[in-house]
DNA sequence: CCCCATAGATAGCGTCACTACATAGGTAGT
DNA sequence: ACTACCTATGTAGTGACGCTATCTATGGGG
């Protein structure tokens, strides 16, 4: 999977994979690989800074949980959050309908 | 449409709109635009520059016009170019499938 | 005669994910 | 006890890539 395919969807990956639940870092970073055969595999240095992002966004809240030994920052969805992602969701399947439409040579039909 | 949806995926638009026949860097601006429905209309500065590119690749060659009153350049697939469209197909058929899974919040099949 | 669509080109910019590195606690092997 | 690996979070710097803005130039319609 070549890197700058992903461009401009990150976002979206992450608040689908919150939105199954709240998760820490590490734990959307083996969701996301799990649940697509490892075939995405953020490295940590692309995950952290995506969610602070999110975060100061106002899409996601992390809370710092100290409890179970090491201390990790758990996200989980706002209101917006949940709104961005539908958003997101139907901005992509206009999206990867319009690039197969024109990758397959077929003209893309209008969508009333 | 975002801006940086697109990124990564030009080459392979660019690609199959040459595989439809050769065409100049206007029209094929003006074919994905239709094809598309609107809703791809990419800004000359992105056209121009990328088919440069991809003509350095050598996955396309141009040759200059100059019968018909203004000088256009037009492109066609080399070789190279069309094994290089069959890898992007597959890779977006692949890319858009693991996406889409991962969006809907199913997870996706292996693909043997 | 002027404006617009056509046609091509380039310099500079901003966005965004990646690489590489730093830190540290938990667990398994020897 | 020591080592190695996995888990877990974070930052600085880099590079790729498409966009904006701008320039040049031809041909046709009002």
């Amino acid at each position: 999977m070549r890197a700058e395919e992903l461009k401009g969807h990150l976002d979206g990956l992450l608040l689908a994979a919150l939105d199954a639940g709240p998760r820490h870092g590490y734990a959307v970073k083996e969701a996301l690989r799990e649940n697509s055969d490892g075939r995405i595999d953020l490295p940590t240095g692309t995950i952290y800074p995506a969610l602070r992002r999110l975060e100061q966004a106002g899409l996601v809240r992390g809370t710092w949980d100290t409890g179970t030994g090491r201390a990790r920052r758990t996200y989980r969805l706002t209101a917006a959050g949940r709104r961005a992602l539908d958003g997101r969701r139907a901005g992509w399947r206009e999206f990867s309908a319009v690039i197969t439409a024109l990758m397959e040579g077929r003209p893309c039909p209008g969508t009333p």
